[in-house]
DNA sequence: GCCAACGTTGGC
DNA sequence: GCCAACGTTGGC
């Protein structure tokens, strides 16, 4: 099992769209790195959800519903999508701001490559989040 | 709204 | 294949 974080605009589609949906395409991903972390993702696989923009930050856990498969959104082009379903919201935000002054969290993606969409994220990261609101 | 960081494009 | 120009992302 591994674990990743996906990058959202809230304004696009936020953690409140993907639990009235009950289930979402993560779909429109137009960066090579990106995408091939999409490709990497198991069913199952544990994913942070991030709001960018206004007050950036994790709001809710979800996981990998169906493993990857050609966009539809895309026209030609090499491009994949994986379907992703809430888990649950966290009891609060872990803000980027707490993430950035958190020693253990330092090496995440986020921290030293934050324009990066789909990111990595390791099972020592993954649970010291958890255990930030827990 | 600004700007730094990064990815992509295209001329040579 | 290099690199300047440009576009986009996203934090502040």
């Amino acid at each position: 099992m591994n674990y990743w974080l996906v990058k959202t605009e809230p304004e696009t589609f936020s953690w409140d769209d993907l639990v009235k949906k009950g289930e979402d395409i993560w779909d429109g991903v137009r960066n090579y790195q990106a995408r091939n972390n999409l490709r990497k993702m198991k069913k199952g696989d544990g994913l942070l959800f991030y709001h960018s923009g206004k007050n950036p930050g994790i709001v809710g856990l979800a996981e990998v519903s169906r493993e990857n498969y050609p966009d539809p959104t895309a026209n030609g082009g090499d491009w994949s999508v994986v379907d992703i379903k809430p888990v649950r919201r966290l009891e609060r935000t872990i803000t980027l701001k707490e993430i950035k002054e958190n020693p253990l969290l330092q090496d995440m993606v986020l921290v030293k490559s934050s324009r990066l969409s789909v990111q990595p994220v390791t099972k020592a990261e993954y649970e010291n989040i958890l255990k930030l609101f827990l």
